[in-house]
DNA sequence: CCACGCCTTAGACAAATTCTAACTTTTGAC
DNA sequence: GTCAAAAGTTAGAATTTGTCTAAGGCGTGG
């Protein structure tokens, strides 16, 4: 087990550390979607010593490699649009932009077969960037 | 103009003040998708001695009655999520917690038509609660 | 005028994240 | 093995985002 985190860690170009390790172990096997200060503590658990900056480094780190991925619906760090409408928005990976999609210009479909969920509001957020006019 | 917006907040129900028209005129016409900050540096321009915390006070009461919405999806307050695999998120917003939803669950279509924006990235978001067993 | 309620203010506070400077560990050359 | 350079980690300071608090301002009804 320790010894698989030890390759996932090189196969995406990761130097393991102790540190890293016991990260990779925590993030790596669960599907709480942990904030950054739950990483903290679980991983506080098994390694008392690591510092909260380490957990933030290497998560970034492990993010930038590919090996994670940030959601960003959390509460907090929030944004206002006037636009009631329901309607969808694109983020310019490149500079932080929001742009809004019209309700029309995509389509989900089967959402009435979540029939554990009573859904109040959803939006499909895309993520890139804007294409180069070529010619 | 100033009368609309005047109109606009007493049709929402919002007591309007000097500083809540101000914010409501900056917020209520643009199309950044700004942060609180933002607004804080915009509305500061044509009416310096606003407070940040009135800033607050009034985008949160504003979207409390309706006249404007949250977008959670801006950097900052990230939880992380090691499942590569394209697949959707819903959130609990009873509890906060967010639950995977499998990329088969749901269809986006319609995607090609977004000639300018070259996606490499995107997901549902769905917002609601989990249904009581009825009966 | 006075009191009451509502609004605003400045600054304190709190939480999340990044930065910094020093220390430790690893690695590679010799 | 020893040394130096590079990489990683640490604690705590700093920054950012947002809320709370205490005090004061303003308008309306008496």
């Amino acid at each position: 087990m320790k010894d698989d985190v030890f390759k996932i860690l090189n196969d995406y170009g990761i130097q393991p550390s102790a540190q890293r390790v016991a990260v990779a172990q925590y993030v790596l096997s669960t599907d709480e979607h942990p904030s950054a200060d739950q990483v903290f503590a679980k991983v506080s658990n098994t390694f008392p010593m690591i510092s909260r900056a380490t957990i933030y480094n290497t998560l970034n780190l492990f993010v930038e490699k590919g090996l994670l991925r940030e959601l960003h619906m959390a509460a907090g760090r929030v944004v206002f649009d006037p636009n009631l409408v329901r309607h969808h928005h694109f983020i310019n990976e490149e500079t932080g932009e929001i742009h809004d999609i019209e309700g029309t210009q995509l389509k989900v479909t089967n959402l009435g077969s979540l029939n554990d969920y009573e859904i109040t509001d959803y939006q499909v957020v895309l993520r890139g960037k804007k294409k180069n006019k070529v010619g």
